[in-house]
DNA sequence: ACCATTCCTATAGAAATACTAGGGAATGGT
DNA sequence: ACCATTCCCTAGTATTTCTATAGGAATGGT
């Protein structure tokens, strides 16, 4: 039960859109170099991002993406569900139409049980927390170099 | 992110043969007929169930699976993965050296975290409550009919 | 000896995932 | 006006994982 390539990547471009903004827009073969990904796929990646409205861009030279909202007010949630769809561990979950046991079944409420769980962290997390644990470790990185 | 079709076969068949072992063991073309899953796909999964020590088998006629433990002893977690490995979504949150990245990463934290909340869901239902809760619901079944 | 049953291995079709390729369209600096 | 830079869109393909199917060997009660 795997996350697919398209959440991790997606949330490592949030999260590298989050910390490099500074300067206006970030351009897609920075946010490729710097996570590792290629352009190619991660064009794909950050089309569905922008038609969830989570970031949007500026075409041309000088160009750009950037987030449409601020960090903390981007859940980990939207990232996931726009690229990955719902993170239920089962289909009949969010659709119990597709299963005839779904009134008996026993093993659906506990696929649900799991389902909030997984929701609960994904929703209770923001962009911004990410922003704030990274720099946070980043700071932690530079004070071990001084030793 | 979806549980296999193993995960959730072997946790209903596993599930069948605590409510069908009073009579001693139980035979896979019944639980196959039963929870409508293929006898010849079933096999594989339950043949895991058996290397886990979760079941056992006697085998030529009279043969059939039984659990090898009181079904308050199992946990979902013990079924779940002897058939589908961790639950972790991502691999780096059980062997951090699949990636360089692991040190500085924040987004790791955040599976591992997400791993944390699934597993705690897991661990904290056995075999038992699943057939407790399966009782309650077949009983109520059988009241409405009444009505 | 017979038969129902579990056990084991190999193979294959289907579906999903993870990319790759290549041309097109908008923008801004010169 | 030109051109480099950048995002945009569609199609195709390779790889992996999932979901089985098939055939036969071993076992044990009758």
């Amino acid at each position: 039960m795997k996350l697919s390539t398209k959440g991790r990547y997606g949330t490592r471009a949030m999260l590298d859109i989050a910390l490099n903004c500074a300067k206006g827009s970030v351009l897609l073969k920075d946010i490729a170099k710097r996570q590792q990904i290629s352009e190619g796929y991660l064009e794909h990646i950050i089309a569905s991002l922008k038609t969830a409205r989570l970031i949007d861009s500026t075409r041309g030279a000088k160009g750009g993406y950037f987030l449409l909202k601020n960090p903390r007010q981007i859940t980990i949630a939207q990232i996931i569900n726009c690229l990955e769809g719902s993170l239920a561990p089962v289909e009949c979950v969010d659709r119990p139409s597709v299963c005839k046991r779904n009134k008996t079944c026993v093993t659906k409420d506990l696929w649900a049980k799991m389902k909030n769980a997984i929701d609960e962290v994904i929703e209770s997390t923001t962009l911004g927390d990410l922003v704030d644990q990274h720099r946070k470790k980043a700071q932690k990185k530079v004070a071990m170099y001084h030793i």
